[in-house]
DNA sequence: AATACTTTTGCAACAAAGTTGCATTCTTAA
DNA sequence: TTAAGAATGCAACTTTGTTGCAAAAGTATT
């Protein structure tokens, strides 16, 4: 278990160090898409700031996080499953949902975006669905 | 036609003001949604950096623009159709497209977004569904 | 058209978020 | 164990967003 980690690094090819476990630890830990604010709060005094910015983005680039669009200039991101990182491809077809209550926002694996119809001339490379409201906890 | 702008802050029970009609303006002449920044380009020499914040902030309240997620940390805004200002409702039903190519964002007015069966316990208000991909422009 | 009242604007100062270059430290692979 | 490469921390900086307050502009009324 303690070794989750380090497994995700090692399949990515990514050399292992302290602050990539302990972000990813945060990650696996959070039942929530984490802003990297959120990341900060919980280890700023061990890591530098920079260093979270450029972990964040190599693990976007790897595919191991995915990041969810919001209106409120706090990007936010959250584990990719098996599926996506194992591939290499990201299947980031699940909607996102924003509780407005709480505020947190979760990936909800189990409901895939239905597929739109583009105008004429438009091709599809990627899409994100976001849904607002009230989530079961807050309920 | 010069009063349009002048029309939309009426309907909306603000005061007309230079700022705010030249705000309008530069959404009226854009074929795409358009970030804080594009607007200071286009008139941070006329108007304070905190005017078009704040001015930003009253349309949106007033229903005069809706603003478009995006993981660029880059809020866009685009000017609300008719149905969507006048009756006080948003109607933020259709989709937006981002270029890869060109970077523009723009509505697709008659491409609604597809409902979607959420888990049992979540409520929705509301939903907001981005694609990225090549536009017809680029294509 | 002038007045009084309210709203908006600009400025200044600040806080927060994000970026870059470089020297040091840590990882990895031989 | 060590050499080469990668990641980190630090410092300095740029950009973005916020707040309070005085000045200016807009609105409604007479």
């Amino acid at each position: 278990m303690k070794k989750q980690g380090e497994d995700i690094l090692k399949n990515s090819a990514l050399s292992v160090t302290a602050s990539r476990k302990r972000i990813l630890e945060i990650f696996l830990a959070a039942d929530n898409a984490l802003a990297h604010q959120d990341i900060e709060t919980r280890c700023a005094d061990q890591y530098d700031r920079v260093t979270i910015y450029r972990t964040l983005q190599t693990f976007l680039e790897k595919g191991i996080i995915h990041n969810i669009p919001s209106t409120d200039n706090m990007v936010r991101y959250a584990l990719c499953n098996e599926a996506c990182t194992t591939t290499g491809h990201h299947h980031d077809n699940h909607v996102h949902f924003r509780c407005d209550q709480c505020g947190k926002t979760v990936c909800l694996d189990d409901v895939i975006i239905p597929s739109v119809n583009l105008p004429r001339g438009f091709t599809m490379k990627a899409i994100n669905m976001v849904v607002n409201g009230i989530c079961k906890s807050c309920k």
